[in-house]
DNA sequence: GTAGGGTTAG
């Protein structure tokens, strides 16, 4: 009775009065340590004990597991073991959670063995946990093949299916799989929200979104601060910033990852100041902030220009907070000078800092080579990313894109030679937009939309159009060797291009139209827009591979700042 | 006594 009270110690007093001790006795009293978060006394209690059952053991692996020790809830494992224990279905699922935890598949596969001699596969405990294991470490169709052998399903088998196909990028299969659920007579609760939530920001589509945002203020599940976290994200992803905020605002619990969220929903549709406004506030509020919510703050700096606000915030992490900086965090803080256009600064950084740099960091750095058109320092850094990650594209386009905006032709054709010997491709451009519910995709040099001569009609007209008003082509991203009329219509196929004039020919009147992007808008495309924003008086929210632009009466919210 | 979830650099 006192450890479920909390009262524990009073507990152990007494159970120290005991002049038998009794394992039942000493199993409730581990499990109370556990639970109250202090493990060392619960481990001591276990030690001290002269004999142990399975409820002892498991009491103190599940302790571990909850408190991701995983690594010691395995070597416990193996103790049992050695000492010829059976495991149970306590003891297996707890025990894949750690190895989840770790992902570490081998000891998940040695488990998932026991489990079949065992035959506790049919169990549903044990098979999540089994799956989830799988999803964790990246084998999602293992853990679905563990999830369709069991003879029965559960809320919780359905969410363990949703949230791996979730986590692995298959984001268009865990909304399949939300809907058969749903079908299949499971009530979502608020972790199937949160999964098929998140995987409609990942969509970016804002329909979607919206309908399952419906259904969890329906089943009631709308207003758990996880879920708000996913809504802000979604919302933010799809374009819509001021649903964000509301979220943000009605939700009465907050915590340190649902103001993280917002602050990153700021940073990415380029309002810093804002960030750091809500930084301030959760500053004031007394919650710690954590390395993510640094991670989106100093992103969103970086994303408005404010280089000094950036890296005071940057100290701040690491002196106040004491926050050990990630290569994110580095990473971030290379773009933010790197974009600000301190080169030399961001490099020297890279070079100093305490982990070792990967092709990431050093494609960050060449980006910014290119905003600031450094072809010295392009070449040289474009050699490092090009030894890290030979297969990459980007080093290639970049310097490609340099040589080109400075009309060296010769440099041109020998970058695109060294693409061809190592048999490099550019990744193509894919813009896609929801009308009516339904996704259209536009992948560049891919005419087969049904609609395609219409909509390449059009778009000859509204280039013609924004022509007279000023635009004049940049085809310094061409990569090609192309005559200059070859690179023009290249150019004037760029999907989102393609995607925008669809959009019109679709869309009434006036209304705002929202294309998303797998790449970075190129620099011609940005001007474009621009100009058909212009003529065509609608706002235009693109989404590209880094942020949102929020195109409206010839400006764009980035301040052409990307 | 056991299982599934939110924010995150380029």
């Amino acid at each position: 009775m006192y450890s479920k009270f909390g009262e524990l110690h009073t507990a152990v007093a007494l159970f120290n009065l005991m002049p038998r001790k009794n394992i039942m006795t000493s199993n409730i009293l581990i499990g109370g340590f556990i639970q109250s978060g202090d493990l060392v006394t619960a481990w001591k209690l276990f030690e001290e004990m002269p004999e142990r059952n399975l409820a002892t053991w498991n009491a103190m692996v599940t302790g571990l597991t909850q408190f991701e020790f995983n690594k010691e809830a395995l070597g416990l494992l193996s103790q049992m073991h050695e000492i010829g224990f059976r495991l149970d279905e306590f003891t297996l699922g707890s025990i894949l959670r750690g190895c989840a935890g770790l992902k570490a598949l081998i000891p998940g596969k040695q488990i998932h063995c026991y489990i079949m001699k065992s035959g506790f596969d049919g169990n549903l405990v044990v098979g999540s946990s089994l799956a989830h294991m799988y999803m964790k470490c990246g084998f999602v169709e293992e853990g679905e093949r563990v999830i369709k052998g069991m003879p029965v399903h559960n809320v919780v088998a359905c969410n363990t299916l949703i949230a791996g196909r979730a986590q692995n990028g298959c984001s268009e299969e865990a909304v399949d799989q939300y809907n058969l659920m749903k079908i299949a007579g499971f009530r979502p609760d608020k972790i199937t929200f949160v999964s098929v939530i998140s995987s409609c920001s990942e969509l970016a589509t804002l329909g979607q979104g919206q309908q399952i945002h419906a259904e969890a203020i329906k089943s009631g599940a709308a207003s758990a601060v996880s879920v708000v976290s996913s809504l802000i994200s979604m919302y933010s992803r799809c374009g819509c910033l001021e649903d964000s905020i509301r979220a943000f605002l009605e939700c009465e619990d907050a915590d340190v990852v649902l103001w993280s969220s917002m602050t990153a929903a700021y940073g990415f549709h380029g309002q810093g100041q804002e960030a750091i406004k809500l930084f301030e506030s959760m500053e004031n509020e007394g919650l710690e902030p954590n390395d993510v919510t640094f991670l989106s703050l100093l992103y969103a700096c970086s994303h408005s220009g404010l280089k000094e606000r950036g890296a005071k915030f940057f100290e701040l992490m690491v002196d106040k907070y004491k926050v050990s900086p990630s290569l994110e965090h580095y990473t971030c803080m290379v773009d933010l000078l790197g974009r600000s256009g301190c080169l030399e600064e961001a490099e020297a950084l890279i070079q100093s800092m305490p982990i070792k740099p990967d092709a990431i960091i050093w494609k960050t750095l060449l980006s910014a080579c290119k905003i600031h058109k450094n072809a010295k320092m392009a070449r040289k850094v474009a050699e490092e990313v090009l030894r890290l990650d030979p297969q990459d594209s980007a080093p290639y386009v970049l310097l490609s894109n340099i040589h080109a905006s400075a009309k060296r032709w010769g440099d041109v054709s020998d970058v695109r030679k060294a693409m061809r010997e190592m048999k490099v491709k550019k990744e193509p451009g894919i813009s896609w937009l929801e009308v009516k519910n339904q996704v259209h995709q536009f992948c560049m040099g891919d005419q087969s939309h049904p609609k395609w001569m219409e909509i390449d009609g059009f778009l000859k007209e509204l280039i013609l159009e924004i022509k007279e008003r000023g635009y004049v082509p940049d085809t310094s991203s061409v990569l090609h060797d192309m005559d200059a009329e070859e690179k023009e219509y290249s150019l004037a196929h760029h999907s989102e291009k393609v995607a925008i004039a669809f959009a019109l020919l679709n869309t009434p009147v006036g209304s705002p139209i929202r294309i998303m992007k797998n790449l970075r808008v190129c620099n011609d495309c940005h001007v474009a827009i621009k100009f058909i924003s212009e003529v065509t008086l609608r706002e235009i929210i693109v989404r590209d591979a880094s942020r949102f632009h929020h195109f409206k009466a010839g400006k764009c919210s980035c301040g052409d700042y990307w």
